[in-house]
DNA sequence: ATCCTATCCTGTAGGC
DNA sequence: TGCCTACAGGATAGGA
């Protein structure tokens, strides 16, 4: 049986959005005191230079764009991103004790903190004027959202167009749809019961149907419970999520399959792991083809 | 244009 | 117990 070497956390559009929740709800409001920035570097183009500019401005809302968080201060936004590991933790007052990886602290007026910490740095971090939030490369490169408003069979179809990619890397391609990430991936194409290896172009309209239905069914169930928790995530207040007792596949293979006993398979698909029921969803097309003969 | 691959990084599990 | 290694995958640049 196949467990993997980690417990991953992989913040995806649920983790994300509970995440701009928690900031809403309690850093909402608080004017910056003082913006520091820690000498360890973010990756690629994450400067959090800049950051001291937020001193003085008020936190006015948080917004999420796929797996980006903008956090409006005014004139000034604060664009984070948080990899594969980034947590921004909130305080009611500064903790005493240190800890490692934190990359930025806002220190708030009423004494209050919000610390973006990301121990493997694959992270973003950066602040952008207002009028330049659209223009961010980062930004530009996203498709839409799969909830607002929730994707129709039609446009996933559309979408997915002459695509000859495989219909799970095609959920996972942040150009056209924005937040979908690989946990979630595999647990749509269970519930929809379609075959991750199975041609975008060529996934049938009934097929993109159940797509379509199960696409917000499970990013809003995930969102319910605050996200999937492996080990390390937590929400801002140190919170677990609970979605990871719903998972029907992902971290799964060798293990029977929830619906009908079948052992969960993994296979890798763009050096990412899929996972899937063999029985429950399927055949690829191609072997499917082979099969009607 | 579209797709694919390598790269960045560190905590953790599993083997010995 | 402790050391060692392999593995997890977000976005992105560059190549086919």
């Amino acid at each position: 049986m196949h467990r993997s070497g980690t417990v991953p956390r992989m913040p995806e559009l649920p983790e994300v959005e509970t995440v701009r929740r928690m900031i809403e709800a309690h850093a909402r409001g608080r004017r910056v005191a003082e913006a520091r920035r820690s000498r360890s570097r973010l990756h690629v183009s994450s400067r959090s230079s800049g950051l001291a500019s937020l001193r003085g401005r008020t936190l006015e809302r948080v917004e999420r764009r796929g797996k980006y968080l903008l956090l409006r201060f005014g004139d000034l936004t604060l664009l984070s991103h948080l990899g594969m590991s980034g947590r921004w933790l909130f305080f009611d007052e500064a903790p005493s004790r240190l800890m490692p990886h934190v990359h930025a602290r806002l220190e708030f007026a009423d004494g209050s903190e919000l610390w973006f910490q990301d121990p493997r740095r694959f992270g973003q971090l950066r602040v952008v004027a207002r009028a330049d939030v659209d223009r961010d490369a980062s930004l530009q490169r996203l498709g839409r959202d799969p909830l607002d408003p929730p994707l129709t069979a039609r446009e996933l179809a559309e979408l997915a167009n002459g695509s000859r990619t495989s219909v799970k890397v095609f959920l996972l391609d942040q150009a056209r749809i924005a937040g979908i990430g690989n946990i979630y991936a595999s647990e749509i194409l269970f519930r929809a019961r379609v075959h991750p290896r199975r041609r975008a172009g060529a996934v049938a309209a009934d097929e993109w149907r159940r797509i379509a239905a199960e696409i917000p069914a499970v990013l809003q169930e995930a969102i319910d419970r605050m996200g999937t928790t492996f080990s390390t995530y937590r929400t801002p207040l140190n919170e677990p999520g609970a979605y990871g007792e719903r998972l029907m596949v992902y971290d799964r293979a060798g293990e029977p399959c929830r619906r009908c006993g079948t052992p969960i398979r993994r296979v890798v698909q763009g050096q990412r792991s899929t996972f899937f029921c063999p029985s429950c969803q399927g055949k690829a097309l191609k072997q499917r083809r082979s099969a009607r003969r």
